[in-house]
DNA sequence: TAAGATTGACAAATCAATCTTT
DNA sequence: AAAGATTGATTTGTCAATCTTA
């Protein structure tokens, strides 16, 4: 049998959510498509963001983590809380921030009320380069384009439910 | 400054839109909140579903590829179809067919008319094991039981719209 | 030349274990 | 004990290069 030309994800999603319908009539498949939309979606953006990332010298994991800085202000974030921000462990945290420090767009001051941590702080040129990439994003990324071809009630739409189901997730998450 | 307890994530997404809408008011950020739920929120599913499938023996990389084949049905499918689908590179798919093949849960068997390609077919046992995991997924997992606490049109509407939006990626994907 | 498949070098995530401080 | 941070082993993805066949 020739291999078929591949439906749209969307369609196929649902080829795929019917078919498990018929094989396991007792299970619940409405959840089925949008969590495969999720998964895939989810990659493709996150490659897309890595590849223009990338031409300013950073990952697309370095700029979630100094975008999440320079959102949170005059605040200042240890580890933990940036690990928390971004549904990430500690582990993979580690290594990155000593990368950025290295790479002077953040530095690493003690605490002083806690011997054991450090408060992580965006320097200048980190800053500029965080709004340099987020701009680009903004203009050249595939998403940003993508998603002004929806209707207005589509986009208010799909933010507020994509808010309820990311806060739900967020509760579940242990690091 | 004590470190601020972190705002929910739907809240705390809207407040780094509004950073950056003031930061640069010539950019466009609308696309803001609603992609940083979707790199997360991704990414949450998938570290999710990562668990389940390993309960099996399975990674979730792993199970993707069989429930690809296991929908696909009678169809013949080649890495290269799969990749397309799944939307990752042949590189990363290789030594993925490779194991599964070890584990015997799908076969390679030479395609007649291409001398290059292999056809993809699952076995039986594998079958039985991507049905069980994807049962398992259906009863036990995060986001099947979220997904259910929307409302019937939250849940139209975002299967509809990520519909919408995965199309659009996979139009603009080039392996 | 191009397409299908594979390999090697690298990046980034998980878990488990460890070290220091609370 | 528990919390903050780090390191090591493993997995999976990317890209670039290579090999065989179309």
């Amino acid at each position: 049998m020739a291999p078929r030309k591949p439906l749209n994800p969307a369609a196929e999603a649902d080829v795929g959510r019917d078919f498990y319908a018929g094989v396991a009539p007792d299970l619940d498949v409405g959840f089925f498509s949008p969590m495969w939309h999720l998964i895939s979606l989810g990659h493709l953006v996150a490659t897309d963001l890595d590849r223009i990332a990338r031409r300013h010298g950073l990952s697309i994991a370095d700029l979630l983590v100094l975008g999440a800085m320079r959102i949170a202000g005059p605040e200042r974030l240890r580890a933990t809380d940036l690990a928390l921000r971004l549904h990430i462990t500690n582990a993979a945290l580690s290594p990155r921030i000593a990368r950025l420090a290295r790479a002077k767009l953040l530095e690493r001051v003690p605490t002083a009320a806690d011997k054991r941590a450090h408060d992580l702080v965006l320097t200048e040129e980190g800053a500029v380069k965080t709004d340099a990439a987020i701009a680009e994003v903004s203009r050249t990324g595939q998403f940003a384009r993508n998603f002004v071809k929806l209707s207005d009630a589509d986009r208010a739409g799909i933010a507020r439910t994509l808010g309820l189901l990311h806060d739900m997730a967020d509760r579940d998450f242990v690091p």
